[in-house]
DNA sequence: GGCACGGGTTGAAACCTTTCAATCCAACGA
DNA sequence: TCGTTGGATTGAAAGGTTTCAACCCGTGCC
């Protein structure tokens, strides 16, 4: 086919064809055409296939500015994730495909990357493009510009962070009951001595699976400095790595037989480093990490997790945010999901 | 601040503000608003803030679909993945952001996770939506609708695949060689009998991997029997897990001493299932990889593997999808990449 | 034969922003 | 004083779709 306009071809004009177009090569009217598109029931089935045929013969494209403006709101869900190399949020992101296409409505995820920037970038971005509403995993949670935009109309689903307030929904982990887990499960192992591997402090999820961490350690009796605290500036493989090198070269004596990460990469890359280092895992070194991502299981010496119900995560955010965009007396929720522990051979006793 | 008009407040009103809203509380027009928007230059001070601050007052939000559809193009591209649970992918999609940043657009990622039907609706709405170019990693390279979606105007710029025609550009690592570096490593280390293990044969760089494998075992003067088929249904650790099962259950007379994996993830399950097994990596099977994502190097026999730059890939393609928007003399240019092999552990001569 | 009914179709208005030619005005030079 | 200049501002038109009240006309009923 051609690309530009040649008069009576079958090919698509030089610059792209409108509903009047086609409603004049099908010889009907604009509302006609619309109504193809938008109500085809009310079409008999004659004009509907002529109307069908000019579209195809014109190449029409929709022009969804167009209807937008028309019709008000969108057909599209945003997520925008904090970090999409990190596979946890991946996965979320698949539970929330899973639940927007049953829906009938399409994602578009945004990368934030962990920048606040981008993250205000993104979301003013969607806001003016009228999407039905934003999922997001904030890299502050109190970030102002949040509200701002539940105030302007655009729902907003906060996801695997919580917020005291009331004005969005939100769906997370508990994180203090998950860090609870791993530690029952080490100092059952008869651990005494364990670090807990994370940072920055900032981060929510790292203060509260510490706070976890010590709870139980206090519940079993043991002193508050049976938590050895190695610090991360990021929760990422090398920073894990990092740290590995850290616990390696502390004296035998004093060197904790166990660690709890605060997520998955961190614990793959201490796993990886004490290896490399001659720490065997679990004997020099029990390891628990967080988020149960699928190459935790598959790491050489699988790794002991804590589980985060990841897809179901995103499934009932995403169900939480129709409800806001749809029911009128939609009532804010705070879903609070609880983790589970799979034990793995990286803390077997041998 | 209130949710529902309040005359004379300084909260938003009941529904969202308009440029016309705007000027009437700044005591301009139209015009000099929009021009606050676009042309900031072209209003004095004085005039500026003070339209600057009644619309902070109404909670003005611009109307992107009204913009546009005014205005043309819009400004965000969009990169339609494979599989956006793939590091790799995430990666490759890591290197797009960045270039499109550079651009000043906003990039959004679509997950079509390798059905051609999402595909086509995703590629549908974006076109519908006028990006200003798409980016996509095609579940089939030869889908209709990208063609299509050209010669309608949205620019395409296929991402690690390839295609002999000239309707697209294309960003792609040279597999063929890649399959040939790793076959060529496991030969130098004296292996004569080399699985390969990958799957469904649909897939391009299965057929190409394979056919570098082969051209790397002839040139060594092997037979071609020296290379053992390791049929996989899929891409991706569990399929690799399952194959890991096949091969360490032929008897230690036949088995081959090698494998070169399709992907990283498959060799990743394939690691996990023979060190599960009982087999020694790499004294009883070398694993080789391709891809070499950030979990490769971290699991705990770190994994060879052939490197394919991707980062640069999608920064590349980028290049070209910009290009091909704004240049109105572009020409279609099908890049090729080299990979290179990482050598680790799980090849390492023990 | 007249009338009510209703499925199918019509076309003007509305959605909100950007653009651009026209206008305004203050300052300046002659 | 008048004309000119140029920066600032104006407002109508345009952009493509959806909506909706109105209309048309064939059918069935009384």
């Amino acid at each position: 086919m051609a690309r530009v306009g040649d008069e009576g071809g079958t090919a698509g004009p030089a610059r792209s064809a409108g509903v009047k177009d086609v409603a004049a090569r099908a010889g009907v009217s604009l509302g006609t055409v619309s109504n193809v598109l938008n109500r085809p029931d009310r079409v008999s089935a004659r004009t509907r296939e002529r109307v069908e045929q000019a579209m195809a013969e014109l190449g029409f494209v929709r022009n969804e500015s167009a209807r937008l403006l028309r019709a008000g709101r969108s057909s599209t869900l945003a997520y925008v994730m904090l970090d999409a190399t990190n596979p946890f949020f991946t996965d979320v992101a698949q539970g929330i495909e899973r639940a927007a296409e049953q829906a009938d409505l399409s994602l578009f995820l945004c990368n934030s990357d962990q920048s606040a920037e981008r993250e205000r970038v993104y979301l003013t971005r969607l806001q003016e493009q009228r999407v039905q509403g934003v999922l997001i995993t904030p890299v502050d949670p109190d970030e102002p510009l949040l509200d701002e935009v539940v105030r302007q109309g655009t729902p907003v689903v906060i996801v695997d962070r919580v917020r005291d307030v009331d004005s969005h929904c939100s769906v997370a982990v508990d994180d203090v009951l998950g860090g609870r887990l791993a530690i029952e499960h080490l100092v059952d192992l008869g651990h005494q001595r364990i670090a807990f591997v994370g940072g920055p402090e900032r981060i929510g999820q790292v203060r509260d699976r510490r706070r976890g961490a010590q709870a139980a350690l206090a519940d079993a009796g043991l002193p508050a400095d049976a938590l050895v605290e190695v610090r991360t500036e990021a929760l990422t493989v090398s920073e894990g790595r990092n740290a590995g090198e850290r616990i390696a070269g502390m004296p035998s004596a004093t060197r904790p037989t166990a660690a709890f990460c605060a997520n998955d990469l961190v614990a793959l890359g201490l796993l990886q480093s004490c290896v490399g280092l001659g720490l065997r895992v679990p004997d020099d070194l029990a390891i628990v990490g967080f988020d149960d991502i699928e190459f935790a299981a598959a790491a050489a010496v699988p790794l002991t997790s804590v589980r985060q119900p990841r897809g179901q995560l995103g499934r009932r955010a995403t169900e939480l945010l129709l409800d806001e965009a749809t029911n009128p007396d939609h009532r804010h929720e705070q879903v609070l999901f609880t983790p589970e522990l799979v034990a793995r051979a990286s803390t077997r006793r041998s």
